[in-house]
DNA sequence: TCCCAAAGGTTGATGCGTCAACCAGTGTAC
DNA sequence: GTACACTGGTTGACGCATCAACCTTTGGGA
């Protein structure tokens, strides 16, 4: 069971992955930070806030940012309020890139996955997500510092 | 939904995969396939079979493969029958690493994923699993080739 | 027999993710 | 106002995963 539960989430995660890549020319992880900034207002966040969006650890935005400020997918902002924390902000590109994988990427996560399970099934997960993540928390409740 | 769900995976496996390392030093795909080789008779594997064993890619295998006969848990051999598969074996380091890490881990995987949810849950989630793996080998036949 | 395609693996490059160590502003106690 | 802890980020090293290119053996034909 929880082989199968393991290979599932791999498989789908591989599979939403390269029809991204394929598609946008994007990963999942590049995803998620665009999609947070577009909802941003001014698509500007500080990293503190899109890492307590994302539940990401901080080295992982600080090299995600990095390689996508390469791309040239959003830009660094140094921020007058506070020194030590720069502001992350959506370039044209990067407002550009979202537009255009964001249905593509919904529809596949409909079609391979939302789509793919009853009303009930869906329910059922969702209170397990819950249930999971909450032991976790009570497990581990230093998770994201 | 899909968010939640894609967060419940990412911080189960992160908190797994830092249990093992704590207890074991070895990571979750070490763990797969040092409990693939153990079940095998003689503790020996072609390669190929590893990898539709655990659905792996081939080069996913060759680099996990040579990262752990670097540390001594496996061995590579070659075979007499077919020169190009070489025979993978459990090395008695890796059979001690596997026996002691196993019963750790099958432990922290019912704390924290099996024991959490009710049986109608379970269940759902098995039938979930399922049919999003048939959705994905119907959209994707060739997937493992 | 010889050539060639298919099967089975390996290698190198690159991106992703974690950990540990480090650095720079901020703010507070004294 | 100076020392010091705290907060917030960055960097480097390393393991993991994918892709594309390559190499070797095998097994058939012509």
């Amino acid at each position: 069971m929880w082989r199968t539960f393991h290979r599932m989430r791999n498989q789908l995660a591989l599979a939403l992955g390269q029809s991204l890549q394929q598609d946008s020319g994007i990963s999942e992880s590049d995803f998620e930070v665009l999609a947070a900034l577009a909802d941003a207002p001014d698509q500007t966040m500080r990293a503190r806030a899109l890492r307590t969006e994302l539940q990401w650890e901080k080295s992982r935005l600080a090299h995600q940012i990095r390689r996508m400020e390469q791309r040239g997918l959003v830009a660094r902002e140094v921020c007058v309020d506070d020194g030590r924390a720069p502001l992350v902000r959506l370039t044209a590109t990067g407002r550009d890139t979202i537009r255009s994988a964001a249905p593509a990427h919904a529809a596949r996560v409909r079609e391979l996955f939302l789509d793919a399970l009853s009303p009930d099934q869906l329910d059922a997960l969702h209170q397990a997500n819950a249930v999971v993540l909450a032991r976790l928390h009570q497990n581990c409740p230093a998770e994201t510092p």
